[in-house]
DNA sequence: AATCATTCAGTTGTGCACAATTCAGTTGTG
DNA sequence: CACAACTGAATTGTGCACAACTGAATGATT
């Protein structure tokens, strides 16, 4: 057990990486990863959208959904077109193939929360609160480091991080 | 918010790479990314050790570590030698610069813990434990999947998964 | 209307993850 | 010893993430 076991982060690494490797045994058999899934899951909840607004809910940028919603149009679960009224802008929509996969697939939910024991709903509540408020934090430091390290006295980073983008 | 939110596993997504996120502007001015500094944590607390035990620390295997060690060697942090007991084995080691960096980066684990708020144990070690937990369902359902699958009545996957590494 | 700034998606390049393969080196067995 | 089985690291190929940049389309301003 070494030592970066003591760590929060080190932790949160292991949980998410192990976590996907489950979704992966899972969703191997339609050829999709955990990523591409969970853009599947907001088409179905939300209907078609553009790619910005994919990228918002999921909290990816073009650079990473291009490719991936080129390999999922590829394999015939989704389709893009641009939005007659603002040429910049794609529409991704699901295929009737895409629509089909949402009964295919409600055995994953399923599968991931009885394999991970979060049958009662209060510790799943519990743990996704803790998640979130983490990530906020994380999200703090990330956009304000120097604050944080003016508190603790700890050298001045050279200079300010380049822009983050909306994703 | 979209319905993903609900779901443990996004929010583990997505706090892992926030975390990521705000490492990076922490690592930044010595050109480290988290993989690469949990590396050298490891090296830190337990000494020089082998590709292997390396990997079994953090969980990745060698086609994660050997590119990713061969970048910590180029920057100067760590040099890997053949064993010469066991030629096969590879051992990596910090330099001068590596062990120097201990002190220099003493800053990032303070300014994580204060950034996330995690200023009382009792809060982290219950959300490591959560996590944990986690991990420990995940790998069963990694390794298990068609336990599972038949509680729920599912459809089985027509094949065992390939064969899983020891990383 | 002509120009300039902004917005949106896509592209390029780097660095993990990880499956699958390769290959040198070691070990076990006859 | 010969040789098959195994081991440990490296390599190859695919798919995220993400920074930086490009280019087309739109909007704002004059």
């Amino acid at each position: 057990m070494p030592a970066v076991d003591a760590l929060v982060c080190f932790a949160l690494y292991a949980a998410n990486r192990t976590t996907t490797q489950a979704y992966r045994v899972l969703l191997e058999p339609w050829n999709l990863t955990y990523p591409q899934y969970i853009a599947l899951v907001t088409l179905w909840n939300d209907g078609e959208q553009t790619v910005g607004s994919l990228g918002e809910a999921l909290q990816l940028d073009s650079g990473t959904l291009s490719p991936m919603l080129a390999r999922m149009e590829a394999s015939g679960y989704v389709v893009r077109r641009r939005d007659d009224d603002d040429e910049r802008v794609v529409i991704v929509s699901l295929t009737a193939r895409g629509v089909e996969m949402r009964e295919e697939l409600a055995h994953v939910p399923q599968c991931i929360a009885y394999g991970a024991g979060l049958t009662d709903a209060d510790s799943a509540r519990e743990l996704i609160d803790a998640l979130h408020q983490l990530t906020e934090a994380m999200k703090g430091l990330r956009d304000q480091p120097d604050t944080v390290l003016a508190a603790l006295g700890a050298p001045r980073r050279a200079k300010a991080a380049s822009r983050r983008r909306s994703a």
